[in-house]
DNA sequence: AATGCTCCAGCTGAGC
DNA sequence: GCTCAGCTGGAGCATT
């Protein structure tokens, strides 16, 4: 008889935590939005705050993966011809320049890269036209498979034949064949992390 | 007598249509885990797939907002020491390069940087300590204050210092009283776009 | 001088309070999982538990609004031959039962149901056909017209004909005419409720 | 050299399929709104609509287990006091009835019922004060534990008692011992339904 | 245990 | 100015 009503016991000791809990957390939304109505009224802008909050709690896995995919979604858009006038961003840059080998080329000196063209800078009023444009998508394909790294474009950034060079390299990186490059597949998956000891950055 | 039963025809007229299109968006969805399977199968990035479609489908000033947002978020990140070692993004420079006035100080010239240090360069076997970054976060807010721009960080990407010059620099912006400096503050809206006519960017 | 990096102060002590209750959020999520996880383990219906919470915290306004939706949307499906054998809830009645005057009908008496038809009641081996169905919706249709209301349905709950009565009697509320009647439309608005001071109820 | 190309001339194959189902389906959503609208202006409850759209593509199995949590959840509240003179909806009294064996009594006739009370019927003017409320309760603690079932609650419909016997029927459930009543349990899965063929219901 | 889907709520932009 | 619908992101739930 000491067992009696065991479950009905336990059943509004769950219930009563789950809803101290729901309480705790609706009341401190409610001191989250009146905070974020002080920052706005103090002119500050609510959504770039929102972000770092919510960068401050991003494992650095997660930021890995997240770069991860705006580097490969930036290599597909450039074998795509969707880039736009925009290069390759600095996420995609750096992981093309780590895993490819992309091609059968021998090892190659970037001094190498000079006897291609001299060096071509963008004048101030130079204008450049479509046939530039495509000029420069052939040689960064050439550049590729000479053995070019993706950091070796040879064009300033702001000058539009630079992201034209970086399609045409990324489209040789998949010229030799059948396989998909390693360059365009996921690489590993981020686990859930733990919270920031102190994420304050070490310039002390 | 006409006219009875007009708004049960209605109902009915509407509900149709409300179904019929909600069929289709589900067969649709339907399609979209078929090609997404496919993709997977094939060793695409999934993820790295649909932000190349979600961007597709981006209007210019949503993009622009969202480099706004990054860009604000990192000069807050840089006045809280929470960059982390990571220097400000693009969008952080070219933003604060475009507005900011960051004082009273007269308009000076670039060349005079040198009169301050000759040029920070990273050296192979050089190691930075704490010392060194504290310094060169000083600088950075010395620099700010001679009216240096934020492009002129004199250190060089891959220096930890880089990020504390620009942490100091970015502190300095606030530095001449009481409001919020206008890089702080969201500029405007972005409307919705309507579809891009033809997204495939211009390499001819 | 004295107010210098105001902003400054602001922006932390605003991204400190922001980042503390966010912390304190997920922390009170975890609680939540490891409860219901508990909950589980004890055999119980996490799912159910959810939604007892979930009432807890709903206003009366709340549970009004979805009253009104759900018999609402009852009696498109009664005009719409949805019902699929299920009769109308009891929210949809209610509803129907004190709004509606549906006809140009005189007041008439309830009593004077009996002078159509006896007393339908469902025999235990009695089958219902197709036919008899019909013949209940057309019932319907007249009872309504006759003045009767949507709780007159002679029919016993789990006779398929009480369905039956309730689509004809529901499409009559609308044979009078251009008109979208009453009980289609929405009443009002609900607004956001706040937290019970004591649902335990009162049974002392 | 047949086969160069052919990861590229996939992406932009997956891609482009993906663009277009993409665009079809924001399509619909704008056709969705027109129609919305459209029902809105003429004075339909649109909520309600959605309501009746989203059942449609409802599984019976989906139904069920919505009708189970629900049926769960009234039977937790009733054991909570939180019913607050709601008695238990219809879903949770055929489930009970169906399912509880409740106690070790031994098989008993319904007709037994009067021996403990004539039949408690509210009169008009007839005011329930908190004392009643708990004989009511006790009463139901009594049944349920004479071998009653749920369904024989002799209470009517919106005599507050109602819930309270309800409520005290739901705790004996519980009575005899240390496990969890199998009525407090979830029973089973629903699967994701197709869409289906006509439901339209079956009044001919 | 991990992954993917579905649902929901909170937030944002539009409309009166 | 307030309200409302659409949307996006996150969390729960089911599955393998």
């Amino acid at each position: 008889m000491g067992n009696e009503n065991d479950s009905q016991v336990m059943l509004r000791s769950i219930t009563d935590r789950l809803i101290n809990v729901e309480r705790q957390i609706r009341d401190l939304k409610e001191d989250q939005k009146d905070i974020r109505a002080e920052a706005k009224s103090h002119g500050f802008d609510v959504s770039a705050l929102n972000k770092v909050v919510k960068d401050y709690f991003k494992s650095d896995m997660q930021k890995a993966r997240e770069e991860e995919i705006e580097a490969i979604s930036d290599v597909y858009k450039a074998n795509l011809g969707m880039l736009g006038g925009t290069p390759l961003g600095e996420a995609a840059r750096s992981r093309l320049n780590a895993m490819s080998k992309p091609k059968h080329a021998p090892a190659q000196q970037p001094d190498d890269a000079d006897d291609t063209a001299p060096a071509p800078e963008l004048e101030p009023e130079q204008t450049i036209n479509a046939e530039d444009i495509h000029a420069a998508k052939q040689r960064g394909r050439d550049d590729a498979l000479a053995g070019k790294k993706i950091l070796d474009n040879p064009y300033v950034s702001g000058d539009p034949r630079r992201a034209a060079w970086d399609a045409g390299w990324c489209e040789s990186m998949d010229s030799d064949g059948m396989d998909i490059p390693d360059a365009w597949k996921p690489k590993k998956k981020p686990k859930k992390g733990d919270e920031p000891e102190d994420g304050k950055g070490g310039e002390g």
